[in-house]
DNA sequence: ACGATGACGGCTC
DNA sequence: TGAGCCGCCATCG
């Protein structure tokens, strides 16, 4: 696939954000669109996380959507590995959502 | 060039 | 954080 060099670049930064969620905690793609400075364009996040497979680092499975709803599991190689992962790191999921998502959410534009 | 698609978000009810 | 609708924007057929 051949990426405008704006788009790797874009890549590039999402993936920087992505490595810094610290265990335990998970963000939204919105959140790091609006910190790189593309609120817009939350949903080339999301594009973004799948080309994410190239970026062990970078953990996925803490990228949700606004309302913590476990959107991307279909894109993992087992739809249960999302949710494994982020019980596994004491976050509780119900029906593919987080619970008490707020209180998990870690936002760069803050914390950054 | 056009229309459909999507790991989304914000507003409204 | 329920459900529904619309706006964004890069990518693809």
């Amino acid at each position: 696939m051949n990426y405008a060099p704006e788009t790797e670049n874009f890549f590039q930064k999402v993936y920087a954000v992505a490595a810094l969620i610290p265990y335990g905690r998970v963000t939204s793609y919105g959140a790091i669109a609006k910190y790189l400075g593309a609120a817009r364009s939350s949903r080339m996040v999301g594009w973004a996380m799948n080309g994410a497979s190239n970026h062990p680092e970078v953990p996925a499975h803490r990228v949700v959507n606004r309302v913590g709803l476990l959107t991307g599991k279909h894109h993992f190689p087992q739809t249960n590995l999302m949710q494994q992962l982020l019980e596994n790191e004491g976050v509780i999921i119900k029906d593919d959502k987080v619970v008490d998502f707020k209180k998990h959410f870690w936002d760069p534009v803050i914390e950054l």
